[in-house]
DNA sequence: CTTATTGCAAACCATTTGCATCCGG
DNA sequence: CCGGATGCAAATGGTTTGCAATAAG
């Protein structure tokens, strides 16, 4: 776990980045949602509750750094926002709530056979793909 | 085709609407891009060819409204802007291409069956999903 | 007629940029 | 030290809202 953190950091200088303070603090707030994306404006009020000086400007060029970099991903869920988690080796998706805006994570990848198969029917080569149901969670249904 | 047309002006009506030639004009525009999801500005652009006193104010507050009653979509590719298309019935899937940006359409939904199975798997009553790929089409790969 | 609809301008909100200062390596 | 990184303020771009004028039914 804590090995992780230093991997990134590692990642971060040998791809030429000075690894700031800043780009740690965010850093440290996406592995500490890990299992919940947050948006800028989010990570923003999470990094702030311990270094206050911090700008949203910089969370802001750090999320692009960390995805960049494929430290982190960026995804959308029919929000305003994007949001920002760390980049899982595992492929995954999630379940959207209509209603209360729950987000859920799926820890498995259904796709992948069948991203080969649509790769010869299509004659497209695809490289990234994007899930995300949307519905009624437990609760809300 | 025209019956299409026609189909869909009622519907405007029986939702308690005014047919007016402003929301007439943004439906021509989405018939006349059925293969292709239009951005706000998009519409708008083609809407002033033939209406040019048309406000980009109202584009947007007609594709709100046809969304509303289920005539049109709108759909997210990753860009900074939403796309809206007509609502077909048959559900589909897209391919965008990291490159030059080209949207090709899949028509079938390859998903309806594994909806249900999810829907037993996680207690999550899924209503609606999302799903495109990205990646390099014939020409960019 | 009456109320929804429109168009304009201004407001809004998330994100980006310019620039002088700062600091990691 | 030096060039990249930061923070602030201002700019941007897409979208929404307030409001008086207009037109659909």
């Amino acid at each position: 776990m804590e090995r992780k953190v230093e991997k990134f950091e590692e990642r971060i200088h040998s791809s030429g980045y000075k690894l700031t303070p800043q780009r740690r603090a965010v850093l440290d707030v996406l592995l500490k949602n890990r299992n919940h994306p947050l948006t800028p404006e989010g990570v923003y009020q999470e990094v702030k509750r311990f270094h206050p000086e911090v700008g949203l400007t910089t969370v802001y060029r750090s999320l692009e750094l960390l995805k960049e970099i494929k430290i982190a991903n960026h995804i959308h869920f029919h929000e305003g926002t994007d949001r920002y988690e760390l980049d899982h080796q595992r492929h995954h998706h999630y379940l959207v709530c209509l209603n209360c805006g729950r987000i859920e994570k799926k820890g498995v990848c259904l796709f992948k056979k069948m991203q080969e198969e649509l790769k010869k029917m299509t004659n497209f080569r695809i490289t990234e793909h994007c899930l995300t149901f949307f519905g009624y969670c437990k609760k809300c249904q």
